[in-house]
DNA sequence: GTGCGGATGAAAGGAACCTGAAATGGCCGA
DNA sequence: TCGGCCATTTCAGGTTCCTTTCATCCGCAC
């Protein structure tokens, strides 16, 4: 609940934004152009957004709307412009909020606090279902046979991780980085052990797995 | 769904803002005070609210809170105080948004539609009941077995974002950035203290919850 | 058939963490 | 001054996690 992806050009703001954002408690991502912002938007889905306008490669508003192509998170424009026309234009784009340079740390922050407010309960609710057992990934809820399974957080980091690429193979270190970091990427026994606990909880027949596919020395594939 | 509701103490800038706001299309009430606002609020609940902060009778953050007690409806606050601490007191209060005057109209108008694009999907049940306990957000009150239950600020912050999430597992660090301040995100224990009071005034066996579920290293599920 | 290496699944123990309950001091408004 | 609310800490009991050990399985070369 405490990503925030900040987008901006100069790397000095950049930098400041992220030791004040750190310091009140948030996880900061940074991008330094609107490319990058959308891939770093796209892969790692922040509950907010930062973005200056003056970005050197693609226009602020295109980001918005781009970004709005997909996701509702809340948008925080920074801006030196102090033109009506380019805060409507923004704020009919999609941003939440219109901040021009300079402006306070505590306005910034308070601004933020309150574009959260609203995105904090509206997210959609992916559900993936097998013959077994149906996995709600917005409510973090397990059912198998209408009996609630309950979890441990590291279970259900590994089966949120399978259950959003179903079919597909993913290896262990992506499932390791993801999980215990990427000092861990070589400690593929703990993912036996926690792939075991998964089956014993959700397979049919643990011993015998149907959901859970080991790919021997490569990774693990989900089959809904 | 155009319903408005402005507040201002200048008879001016009030017909100023009627008549443009009238010409895009909104249906317009006016209130002069804090307390007449407060009470036309109250009788026929506006879509949004344009509130000036320099009001005769009333502070304007507490007319803000007042509202925000009941009703969450879009709050865009208009001053003539450009300090950082009169914003970020107003938006902790709970507005959605602050113009420093002077404005731009087409600013006015693009910033209310920004506030006013987050209430459309809002409207959820304001009445959740469960089998020992019925919570009525609009009213932010709680029963049971028909008595009214007191519950302290923080209690009810914690009650609210639970019940508006119903059967969904609300994260800790949620909880916590949404009452205490990202700052707060990892001081669970305060979250175990407010929810054994929940328990103990909600629960009809506290040490044995129905309806406040733990999720060991997780968070919280509200179960009606 | 036999031996071998790499990888897997099962099991287990102590460490580390999480939880609910209780208690304390500070702050603020009545 | 008092009472209520809040922030913060402590503690015992329980759960979860990390880590290691061991038997088994599979493909492959000899």
């Amino acid at each position: 609940m405490n990503d925030v992806l900040v987008v901006d050009d100069d790397p000095h703001i950049l930098k400041a934004l992220k030791i004040t954002l750190h310091a009140h408690g948030y996880n900061v991502m940074t991008a330094p152009d609107g490319g990058s912002a959308l891939r770093s938007a796209a892969q790692y889905p922040p509950d907010a957004i930062v973005l200056d306008l003056g970005l050197p490669d693609l226009d602020g508003t295109t980001v918005i709307k781009r970004v709005r192509q997909w996701s509702r998170v809340p948008i925080l424009v920074l801006s030196a412009r102090h033109g009506s026309d380019d805060k409507v234009k923004a704020l009919d784009a999609g941003a939440d909020d219109y901040v021009t340079k300079p402006f306070g740390l505590d306005e910034l922050l308070a601004r933020l606090r309150a574009v959260q407010r609203w995105s904090f309960q509206a997210d959609e609710a992916p559900v993936v279902t097998t013959a077994s057992f149906t996995v709600n990934l917005a409510m973090r809820q397990v059912t198998r046979g209408g009996q609630d399974i309950r979890l441990t957080p590291t279970e259900w980091g590994i089966l949120e991780i399978l259950a959003r690429n179903p079919e597909k193979l993913v290896t262990q270190q992506q499932l390791l980085t993801e999980i215990w970091g990427p000092a861990y990427a070589k400690e593929a026994s703990y993912l036996r052990v926690y792939m075991a606990q998964l089956r014993r909880k959700l397979e049919p027949e643990p011993g015998n797995p149907r959901h859970f596919l080991t790919e021997a020395g490569i990774g693990y594939r989900f089959q809904p």
